[in-house]
DNA sequence: ACGCGTGCCTTAGATTGTCTAGGTGAGAGC
DNA sequence: GCTCTCACCTAGACAATCTAAGGCACGCGT
């Protein structure tokens, strides 16, 4: 219970999606990419990282692929798939709607 | 899983601190003005508002009253304690900052 | 040649918060 | 007296996250 992160349930996977939406990525790779893009402010946690991405790969929304990394390492590199895409204009929908809810209530309560 | 409310779980005693700040109200009450400030977009679900009441007091974010409503009928009031609204400035910090966070991600990915 | 740090993946449980779906009781209006 | 609405309660299922541990293999330093 820490002040780190603590994601809200329900946006980590519209956070992968969104990351692969550039390019496609091996896990450890998704860490490393939020961490960098939320300027150190995301830790995700791999506990919780890789649990999503197998439930996203078995509903169909990203697909996965054993290479090997520049480091000549084994890894699952996963890409999204056009399910995919349209699942995270959904979500991203979504939280936009949200959020603004939230916004409103907050502001006008 | 229909397309209608899907609050993400953790904003909702924010929500209900929220408003709560603005006066005393019961838990049906409650649920009559986060539909109404959000202009029909929330539903809060009873099964969802109560425990989150119950969690509340037992926190001392928030104390409960027995009264007598315009309509003459028994009814739980509840108001924030001053803890209760230190807790709400901090969940709404933190709904700030992730929720900007998560904008940073989805602007920049 | 060996150990160790690091990259990278896996998974079993506990925890937390929400929803489903039932139920209770009592005032008000017909 | 019947039904509608107000108002509260709760058990159980479910979903997503975190905790915490373990595993394998590459490459580097010595």
């Amino acid at each position: 219970m820490a002040d780190k992160s603590e994601l809200f349930p329900g946006t980590l996977d519209m956070l992968i999606l969104r990351v692969l939406s550039r390019g496609e990525l091996h896990g450890w790779g998704i860490t490393n990419k939020l961490e960098q893009l939320s300027k150190s402010a995301l830790q995700v946690d791999e506990g919780s990282l890789y649990p999503s991405l197998y439930r996203m790969e078995e509903k169909g929304w990203i697909e996965a692929e054993w290479r090997m990394t520049e480091n000549n390492r084994r890894a699952k590199y996963y890409s999204l798939t056009r399910t995919g895409r349209k699942q995270l204009e959904h979500e991203q929908a979504l939280w936009d709607r949200m959020s603004a809810i939230i916004t409103l209530v907050t502001q006008s309560a």
